[in-house]
RNA sequence: GCGCCAGUAGCUCAGUUGGAUAGAGCACCGCCCUUCUAAGGCGGGGGUCAGGAGUUCGAAUCUCUCCUGGCGCACCA
């Protein structure tokens, strides 16, 4: 925070010479950009300890101040607002500019990060409820490398539960897999649309047929424990289901490291369950092998984390605990974020405290659940359609390409499907991460199909101007100089939009980034209308005017990066 | 029942440790393309911040109460 700890600083030392606590000093962005560009309200707190009436002590303040770049003035009651003078934000605006990393602030204590992206489920193909993972995951991902961090991330794969006994059970019984059993010589394929229809069949069943739910369970723990041909048939399905998970994933700009799944960890149940035992820590409850991990300061339910079912199947927090064994034997992060919807929040408590209370983690490892709202029709429930199907993710991403097709044919682009691809993507993306990640929202199409205003492909439909003026202009540039408004406008919200960064690192808030990036382009949209900066005919102003567009282009790319939304040349 | 979260413009959402006149996008109305991409810019109308009480110089924000909705509460993930 460039500016604002600069203003801190000048602020304490009038503090010191006023004869108050410096400790007060607080200075926050302006709530009223028309009479100046950062404030300070601490005169209230300060007339508070030392029972001075506030306008004095603005005053006294305001008259100890010592500085050049910025003006301090008064304004009833007591607040101090501060502007910016010209001189200081050209200056600020050409030291970003000459700055390949544009300055921003990089954290004091880099860290290994590992990021869990908790398990889109292999039995079937990805929906509209694994969009925000892979979205607020990658982007999360990005922005913590931005600021300095190395990160890692893993898929983490939900493929060794009961939706894989499950599926495999139904299959069987349907005939696709007699050739495993031994009842056919001919191989039948298992195919991506077998696996949509065969496990929802066989979920729905578990609920009402009490034979097939014991077979489901045992087959479920045949795989456990890798038996013929259980894991054989789990292998295919998971190869299936990788290859199409990656393809859309990518298709999103979400990538991840290692694709790992919950069986990946199989081999570190036992020692897992082991280092359980020997510290004391289970106790058997209903036949099951549990850990506690209630606390006497609670004051929600917190049922026992299950390590084994009573037949001696493992769970979800078996895995999850065993994967982070697995964790800090291979890749030994000093934090690991899982993000996943908040509905497992209850079960991320479980996992975590088990995880200390074993040593499993080490106490200055720090665990984190992002627990991500999830999307909501308009009756408040996560989103189906009007027939209670979920859309397939697929079908989404088609659906913005034909939209974003349509308006290109309109401005005379065709057949240009990367194009379209991007624009669709990036509408949806800054659609979802431009709400708070921790709230559920309404999922709307017509909201993620927009292009128009608040959306991302207003910050590449922006991007794609400048890019195609600075494409035009003759022109030499380098040197910036602020005199009009509009410019500072753009370098004040240049400002704001790389403190953003080392905000939205601290509590993973995306959103202040989408926010501060609009704004930024929002400003220099205006700029762009009022000032026609290839024919304007005073060079030095046409110059400064390019350096400053070639400027907001560079901030414009470095969040749409940490957004993991692509820029396009033209559109 | 217990617990967690939410309720802000017609709709979808912001609102940084409590600050000045509560913001944005969409939708609606009006203006701006003989000049760099109109997916744009400028202006306008629109609010009992669910209701009530309290703390404070000051509350959408903190406390209490109440209403409504969502979610979670051991062998699913």
């Amino acid at each position: 925070m460039i500016v604002k700890n600069e203003i801190e600083e000048i602020l304490k030392n009038a503090f010191v010479k006023s004869g108050f606590d410096k400790d007060l000093v607080l200075c926050s962005y302006s709530s009223r950009p028309e009479s100046c560009d950062y404030q300070c309200n601490s005169a209230f707190a300060v007339s508070k300890k030392y029972n001075i009436n506030p306008k004095i002590v603005a005053e006294t303040i305001i008259k100890n101040i010592e500085s050049d770049d910025y003006e301090f003035l008064f304004s009833a009651p007591a607040f101090i607002n501060i502007k910016i003078n010209n001189n200081k934000l050209t200056m600020l605006a050409n030291s970003i500019n000459s700055s390949p990393s544009l300055l921003v602030e990089q954290t004091k204590t880099p860290q290994k990060i590992l990021l869990d992206y908790g398990g889109a489920n292999i039995a079937k193909e990805l929906h509209i409820g694994h969009l925000r993972s892979p979205l607020i995951g990658e982007s999360i991902n990005r922005l913590l490398k931005l600021v300095g961090n190395t990160c890692v991330s893993d898929s983490h794969l939900g493929d060794w539960g009961l939706q894989m006994g499950t599926t495999i059970a139904q299959l069987e019984e349907d005939g696709y897999l007699d050739y495993y059993f031994g009842k056919s010589k001919v191989k039948k394929d298992i195919t991506l649309e077998s696996l949509n229809e065969e496990y929802p069949k066989g979920s729905k069943r578990i609920k009402v047929d009490e034979a097939f739910k014991d077979k489901v369970d045992s087959y479920t723990l045949l795989l456990q424990q890798k038996a013929s041909p259980y894991y054989e048939i789990f292998k295919e399905i998971r190869e299936i289901s990788v290859k199409t998970i990656s393809k859309n994933y990518a298709k999103l700009n979400c990538f991840f490291t290692y694709f790992y799944g919950e069986s990946d960890a199989d081999p570190y149940i036992e020692r897992t369950v082991n280092i359980f035992k020997e510290k004391g820590l289970t106790r058997i409850s209903e036949g099951a092998l549990v850990v506690d991990v209630v606390r006497e300061d609670d004051t929600e339910p917190m049922p026992p984390a299950i390590l084994k079912k009573h037949n001696g199947g493992d769970l979800y927090a078996t895995t999850d605990l065993a994967t982070i064994l697995l964790r800090n034997e291979t890749e030994k992060p000093d934090t690991i974020i899982y993000v996943v919807d908040k509905r497992q929040e209850l079960h991320f408590k479980q996992v975590f405290r088990a995880a200390k209370l074993s040593g499993i983690s080490p106490a200055n490892q720090k665990l984190v659940h992002i627990a991500y709202g999830t999307m909501n029709g308009t009756d408040g429930k996560p989103f189906k359609t009007r027939s209670g199907e979920t859309i397939k993710l697929e079908d989404i991403i088609s659906m913005l390409t034909t939209k974003a097709k349509e308006k290109l044919s309109q401005n005379g682009i065709e057949n240009d499907d990367k194009l379209a691809l991007q624009i669709g993507v990036a509408s949806m993306k800054f659609g979802d991460l431009s709400n708070t990640y921790d709230k559920d929202y309404v999922f709307n199409i017509d909201k993620f199909c927009s292009f128009e205003g608040k959306t991302g492909p207003y910050l590449q439909y922006t991007s794609a101007r400048i890019k195609s003026l600075l494409s035009k202009a003759e022109d030499k540039y380098d040197k910036i100089e602020i005199t009009t408004n509009d410019e500072r406008n753009i370098i004040l919200c240049l400002l704001k939009l790389l403190d953003s960064y080392e905000f939205a690192s601290k509590d993973y808030s995306l959103n202040t980034v989408c926010l501060a990036v609009y704004n930024l382009a929002s400003s220099y949209a205006t700029f762009y209308n009022n000032f026609k900066i290839l024919t304007c005919e005073d060079s030095k102003k046409r110059k400064s005017a390019l350096a400053l567009s070639s400027l907001t282009l560079k901030a414009i790319s470095q969040a749409l990066d940490v957004l993991a939304i692509d820029i396009p040349d033209r559109m």
